[in-house]
Order: structure tokens, then C-alpha cells, then sequence
DNA sequence: GACTGACATCAGCATGGGCTGATATTGTCA
DNA sequence: TGACAATATCAGCCCATGCTGATGTCAGTC
């Protein structure tokens, strides 16, 4: 089966701030707070972030209060993971069988 | 052990055109002429986003005669699988266990 | 050597998107 | 209800980057 890599997916996780987020809540559920604690980044800077990360699929939110708790959803890395490692497979065939198209 | 995403790759991987390149070499070695076939884009575009794949160490070239032909690098592609393999992986962890930080 | 074709590089333009300050919204507590 | 804290949204600035036309470079062919 052949699964296909998301563009949008790619484009939001290919930030490095945005990165760092998903690096930290894969460890640990957080809200905003502990991310800016961490980060050092503006809330206002961060709640942009967040905002692609959960339109891309990538977190989920639950709030606690006047907390926000952001958490991973592991599908979307998965599916990541999944994708990449096919077309890592295919290009290793590829190589091994030094499969190429001739020169017109 | 743990590999992080490098976001550079990330960043080289997170734009439409470019991963259909990727995916397009990844079941066979082409040259640039091929890929201006494929795509239908420029052959300055296709230059400059063979460039910056060829930066991210995802592809490698081998000359022929006047034609530059564009092999993947496999293992750029595994190691992405890995990474995202492993969060994916530390995700599910953190939520079976529903581990939280306490709101501050 | 002149020419052609494949590819890279350069300069310029235009759009996207990241960052910020200001403001709105929502929930909690006194 | 009034005050405050947590978060989202908005408008604007600015830089990175994608696209393009023009040009440079190198290899093969006549």
C-alpha cells in the first residue's frame, strides 16, 4: 500500500520553533504557559504556531479551566513515519537495481 | 536512542513541487529533462528546487555526458521515517499514560 | 572553431509567512 | 460584578523564498 506525504503536513512541521513544540509535547502534554516557559517565545508568537499545528492535524487541544492543554496526535507522526519509510524502501530498490530512465 | 528531525530537511521536504520530485525519483533515476517532462515546470525553477534537494543531502547527481542525472539518497528519507517513527512512538506513550504537566 | 542542447547562476519581482503590539474573548476568583 | 490571567485574533512590518527572463558554462556534434 502506498501512502502518499502530506505537503501541509510537511510545511508545518518543517519550522524550527514549530518543531521544538512537537519535540516537547511528544514527552510531555503542555499548555501554552509551559510552552512559552520553555521556548522563550511570545504567547501571541506561539499561539500562531499552535494554530497551524492543530489545523494541520498535527496537536489537539482540551481545555482545563482557562488552560489550554495541547497534546500529540501520533496518527499524523505516524503516518509521517509510514510515508517516508516507503520511499525510502522504493529508493533503495531503485538504487539496487540502478532503475533509470535513458537520456533522450 | 533518540534521532531528532532536522529541520532543515524538513523545510527542503515542506514544498509541493519538491516532494513531487522526491517521489517521482524515488522509482527511478532521472535527469533533469525527464523531470521538466514530468512536472511541467520551468527549467530555472527545476534547477533552483534540484538545488536546494541536493543542499538538504536528498538527492546526489552523477553526470553523463551532458546530462546530470538525480539519484536519492535513501538514507535522508530513513532517517526522517526513524524520527518520526519515534515520536509517533513517544506520542502514544505520553498519552496511554496521560502524562500532563500540572497547570502553573 | 561554430553551434546546439543541458544545466547552473544571477538579478528582480512578488507572494507567503513569521514576528510583534494591540485588542478581543473567555474563564476564575474575590 | 469587577479584576485579572490565559489564550485567540487582528493588522502591520519585514524577510525568506518561489518564480521568471536573461545570461553563463560546459559537453557533444557538425
Amino acid at each position: 500500500m502506498l501512502m502518499s506525504v502530506d505537503t501541509d503536513l510537511m510545511r508545518a512541521l518543517g519550522d524550527p520553533l514549530r518543531l521544538r513544540i512537537v519535540t516537547l509535547l511528544a514527552r510531555e502534554t503542555l499548555c501554552t504557559t509551559h510552552l512559552i516557559a520553555e521556548t522563550g517565545a511570545r504567547q501571541t508568537n506561539l499561539s500562531n504556531h499552535l494554530r497551524v499545528l492543530r489545523e494541520a492535524g498535527v496537536v489537539e487541544t482540551e481545555p482545563c479551566g482557562r488552560f489550554t492543554y495541547y497534546r500529540l496526535r501520533p496518527e499524523a507522526l505516524a503516518g509521517l513515519a509510514e510515508g517516508f519509510g516507503e520511499l525510502a524502501e522504493l529508493a533503495r530498490a531503485t538504487r539496487a537495481d540502478d532503475r533509470k530512465r535513458a537520456c533522450p
